[in-house]
DNA sequence: TGTACAGTTGAACAACTATTCAACTGTACT
DNA sequence: AGTACAGTTGAATAGTTGTTCAACTGTACA
């Protein structure tokens, strides 16, 4: 019979075993930031669009701002998060920037994610 | 040499036909929301830590609330977003409700997640 | 040098969301 | 019936986030 430490959970623990043998097996701080941050980037409609034009060809900021039928500026806002994650690259031609998907992990995340919504 | 309609996009469109070929190979409005939807529920790291645990075994709202020094009441609060996207199922057992993941594709998500990350 | 245009950026606003709190339900046990 | 407790729920609050607007940068071209 053990007196647990105070939980801020205001109940008795059930399978305290269970807890203890769960709770060494978790992902660390970060790397659940890193995760939930990810999956945030991909949890917009506008960047899911964007994502799912650049699986056809790269594309300039003008022409998915055309296709998605938004202003350049929400455009380019969406693309620096998709930058920051890592997502998407982009090269300089003149005046006009390309964007294009840089990770391969993208396409099974994202045909994952639909077998889930169509089962 | 055609004139455009009217565009939201405050821009010449610079490779029409391009953007005219991806247009049609887009995911409806309904399948865009359906994936961010999803990828939303991912994106909170509360319940990346609630999927992280059940990847382990079954466990019970109290054990979950504890686990992760949370109060049953925000638990529950997520494990019922978690119901809605069906990525979890529930068994009552007298008082205890235990609930597990409900999905095969949730494992590969998140491993295809975790090489994105430690790239 | 000056104009045109693709793209970027910061601030502001509106919409959304996670947690807290309090009240409640349902089951077990006496 | 009454108590105890696991879990749920709705409202409120604080924090986050996507779009808009206006001003700006950088490149091409005359």
């Amino acid at each position: 019979m053990h007196k647990e430490k105070i939980e801020r959970c205001d109940c008795n623990i059930l399978h305290h075993e269970l807890v203890d043998r769960v709770r060494g097996r978790m992902p660390g701080k970060d790397e659940v930031r890193a995760i939930a941050d990810l999956f945030k980037v991909f949890g917009d409609p506008t960047r899911v669009r964007i994502i799912s034009a650049l699986f056809h060809s790269e594309m300039c900021v003008c022409d998915i701002a055309s296709l998605l039928d938004m202003t350049k500026s929400s455009i380019s806002h969406q693309l620096r998060i998709l930058k920051q994650a890592r997502l998407v690259r982009y090269r300089r031609d003149g005046k006009v920037v390309f964007y294009s998907l840089d990770d391969e992990h993208i396409k099974s995340i994202f045909d994952q994610a639909k077998s889930h919504i169509s089962e």
